[in-house]
This record gives C-alpha cells, sequence and structure tokens, in this order.
DNA sequence: CAATTAGTTTACGTATACGTTAACTTTATC
DNA sequence: GATAAAGTTAACGTATACGTAAACTAATTG
C-alpha cells in the first residue's frame, strides 16, 4: 500500500516535467531518497509536491514555498522558533485573505461582462433569424 | 474632480516604481495619454492599474493580464468575438474557482499548524515558571 | 551481448518582470 | 537665465523558473 514512485511517474500523475521536480529538488523544497543514483519518492514526498503546486497556483514563489514548507516540517520543540512560526502563519494568512477578496471581486467582474455578452447575444439572435 | 495623474504620482499611491509603471505601457496593458512627451493618466488608466495590480496579486502573468483587460475593453459589438469572448470568462472562472479551493485548503492547514503551535507553548508556560 | 529505456549531472539558453544607469529634455524655481 | 526637479528613451543587467541538449550510467529486454 506504501508505494514508491519515480520521477516520471510523478510528472506525469501532476502534468508536470521530470526537470521540474529535480529543480524544487535543487531549491531545496524536496529531498527524495536515492535508490543508487535514481530518485525514490514516498508517499511523503508526493504530498510536498502537491504542496509545492498548490503553492505556485497561489502565485508564491519557490523560495516563499519552501519557507511555507518549512511550517510544516518545524518541530516546534523550541519555544523561540515557535512565535516566529506563528508570526509566519499569520503573515501568511493575511496574503491569502487578500487573494480571497481579489478572487470575489474578479468573479463578480466576470460576472458583469458574461451577463452584458449574453444579453447582447440574445439581442443579435433576435434580430438575424 | 476628474484628477489627472502623473506617472511618480500613481506609482506613489499603488507603491510601485514608475519604471514598473512604463513597463506595462510597454506591453500594452496600459495607454495614457501624452501632454508633450509626459505621460498622462486619467482616473480610467488609474483603475485600469488597479486591475492590473490585483492580477498579479492572483499570480496571472502580464500576458494573461493583458488578455483579462481586453475582457473589459471589448465592444462586444461583434457576435463572432463574442462567444470567444464568453469562453475566456469561463476559462478565467475556472483558474479562480481553483485558486479560492487551494486558499481555503491552505487557511485550513495553517490554522492546524497554529493551533498545534499555540498547544505547544501553552504547555511550555506551564513547564518553566 | 547489443540495444532500448529510464535516469543522472552539467551547462547553457530563455521568457518574464522589472532594476539600474546613462544621456537628454522640459518644467518649475530662485 | 542658471539650476534643480521631474520626466523621457535606450540599453544593459538580474532573479526566477524552468527548457533543452550533451554526455554518461544503469537496468531491462530480445
Amino acid at each position: 500500500m506504501d508505494r514508491l514512485f519515480s520521477i516520471n511517474e510523478l510528472a506525469e500523475q501532476f502534468d508536470i516535467t521530470a526537470r521540474a521536480i529535480r529543480f524544487y529538488e535543487d531549491k531545496g523544497l524536496i529531498s527524495p531518497d536515492r535508490a543508487g543514483s535514481r530518485r525514490v519518492y514516498t508517499r511523503r514526498d508526493r504530498g510536498r509536491l502537491q504542496l509545492i503546486l498548490r503553492g505556485k497556483r497561489l502565485g508564491f514563489s519557490l523560495e516563499e514555498i519552501r519557507e511555507y514548507l518549512d511550517l510544516y516540517d518545524q518541530d516546534p520543540a523550541q519555544v523561540s522558533q515557535m512565535q516566529l512560526l506563528l508570526t509566519k502563519i499569520s503573515e501568511r494568512r493575511l496574503q491569502l485573505v487578500q487573494q480571497q477578496k481579489d478572487i470575489v471581486q474578479t468573479l463578480a467582474d466576470l460576472d458583469g461582462i458574461q451577463e452584458q455578452t449574453e444579453a447582447l447575444l440574445k439581442a443579435a439572435e433576435g434580430t438575424k433569424p
């Protein structure tokens, strides 16, 4: 049940290139085991990759995503680091809430344009037949 | 009441550089009038700039934003273009809805990490005093 | 065992989104 | 009328996120 994946399997699953996955590794976002020289990915690695792609869809840079992944990895054993962690979380939260507002506004805008366009289409239908 | 703006006024208002604004013009996202050689921005131009920045916050490329702005500009007089317009709108809508889901999921993740961290902080408080 | 097939590293190339001088022109101010 | 302040174009530089080609190795398959 606990499958392992090759780099090309993951690439296919997520519709990205193996090159991209290697690049994320170069930048320290993911660290698969090796079997000899071959990269071997666990389900956990796969989950990380999913988080990376979600971060990208949200418009974050790979550097920002790396910081974000660190939030998950932090074993918050050291109290000194925990406050920093909470600070980063609330910063990230502010960005995301702003994005939510932007999306709501943009979807409303699109609604408007769509309605106008559809109305004009209907009017045009009545004209020609 | 219908103010005009210089490039540096706009730059300051939106906390970006004049260079960025000129760059958006180079890429065809905005086309201010000129007074001699100086760029002069109307309130409408200002609105466009706001849309550009919103698009950026949503992670769209300038090229995508240009297409998006075209949705606003389209005088949908030609029926043939209207169907294309509606198609683009629904494509954009799919992206934004996916982003909404991503944000909800990510905020939930952050909630989890934050709760855990705060619980650990409280436990640590009880330990040392 | 020859030949795919899959994977590896290294290195250079490229699109995007500006930053940063440089050299020049207007416009405003003293 | 000199000088500063604001603006202009042109050109080169830079960080990010990969694409692409080369040259190699290891594993599988007929």
